[in-house]
DNA sequence: ATAATAGTGTCTGTGAGACAATATGGA
DNA sequence: TCCATATTGTCTCACAGACACTATTAT
């Protein structure tokens, strides 16, 4: 914070935000991309992003939340702070400083924004499976596997994967949205001993049935409590 | 990545790196503090820090590297990122990103380079007492806030504490060191048991003994394997 | 009734901590 | 020899996973 230069000296960092927005389709995760419409890099598939807008972002966060309402018409997702990267060589038009963010949605939600969305504009963002993104712009690449590597990491202690859940939801559901994102089978009462222990969730009166040829799920949800502060916690472990 | 306006005309968003330099006193952790040169909060006690230097320092972890250097002397500390704090309210001279590391160096370390340094330029760096900082200037707080849950949370399961003792080191040492750092005892056998399976040790032929009237400790150093890769691991688990 | 999956009870092996015995150097 | 701490062996308890049994719905 203390330095010889003034900050108007040193316009040269170019300052922007990313966005790994990652949903569950099936047993895959699939990540957003968009199109580029400008330079460098112009029509490729890259993470949403753009420049900080000082003016109307009160922070970084904000910036990102804007982005992703941009680009896709979600409102308020789980948005997590992954990192940031910087330097001289992620960017041909110089130095600069992306802090990416990690947002998890329901694929439903997603699509469901999207497809408002694209009645209005044509649409610029499409969801691209994880597995198989070949070669992105700048460090994107890194920036996935970052997220990815993420919250893999976070969901063996942690409720994270709720979030790529809807509202309702049965622990058969979300058992499978565990194994979908851990790539592992998990012990069915192992994971309801944890599920209960975590006590993030709360049954919703009423089963479930699909019309399925077999004994109904009870639907859960995330507790109140838990709703809001689950994006704040950083690093619950 | 794509805005309607060019990175030069978003010149106002001051971008700098703070660094948290963690070190073990007995068992307390301090903080490295600098007294601040110029405004704001000029003469106040704040984390190290700085503006990025693009013409000098190829990315934000050089730029930590760089201005540790300069208040400290240090020359490879353990260095890893914490997390990007950013914003209009955070600095009284405008929109900011603060790119915040967190080193880990063993006392000695620290205070040979300190003491060297003093020769030449008065000190502008002191060791602070973590757990009685008072207020501190900017988010300060929250940052070292952050760097000490960090720094416990990744010691529950890696050998992150490893870069709080010198070079050689027993068992015992290390952990009376995992003990400060996560502030409970640690079970003897249980502990051994760990660092075995970890495999990041190895021991150095001939014991220690430093006098002590008991069995001398055998001395342990990090294999060569981990050396350099241990400031690599972002988030092990 | 049967099929199919939800939900629960029980057993067992693994691993962490408690306890304690042995090892070793200095006074 | 005695003291203090290092190091290692063993026991026990808690918990995760395996297995299997019961529950409930549609066909």
């Amino acid at each position: 914070m203390s330095d010889s230069a003034t900050p108007s000296l040193h316009p040269s960092v170019i300052c922007t935000v990313d966005v790994v927005l990652l949903t569950l389709r099936d047993t895959r995760l699939e990540v957003l991309l968009a199109q580029r419409d400008r330079a460098p890099f112009e029509g490729a598939w890259a993470l949403p992003g753009g420049f900080v807008h000082p003016q109307e972002d009160a922070d970084a966060a904000a910036s990102a939340t804007r982005v992703l309402r941009e680009k896709t018409g979600l409102e308020a997702p789980y948005l997590e702070q992954l990192g940031t990267y910087s330097g001289l060589a992620r960017d041909p038009r110089g130095w600069s400083i992306a802090v990416v963010y990690c947002a998890l949605v329901p694929l439903e939600d997603l699509e469901q924004a999207l497809h408002r969305r694209s009645t209005t504009r044509p649409s610029v963002a499409r969801l691209h499976d994880a597995a198989n993104l070949g070669r992105l712009p700048f460090d994107h690449d890194a920036m996935v596997a970052g997220a990815i590597e993420r919250v893999r990491s976070k969901s063996q202690y942690s409720s994270l994967p709720v979030h790529l859940c809807g509202a309702e939801f049965t622990l058969p559901q979300l058992q499978r949205t565990y194994e979908a994102v851990l790539g592992e089978p998990l012990n069915k009462v192992s994971f309801r001993r944890k599920m209960e222990e975590l006590n993030v969730l709360e049954p919703v009166e009423g089963a479930m049935q699909g019309g399925a040829a077999h004994r109904p799920a009870q639907l859960y949800r995330v507790r109140e409590a838990y709703r809001q502060r689950l994006s704040m916690l950083e690093r619950g472990l």
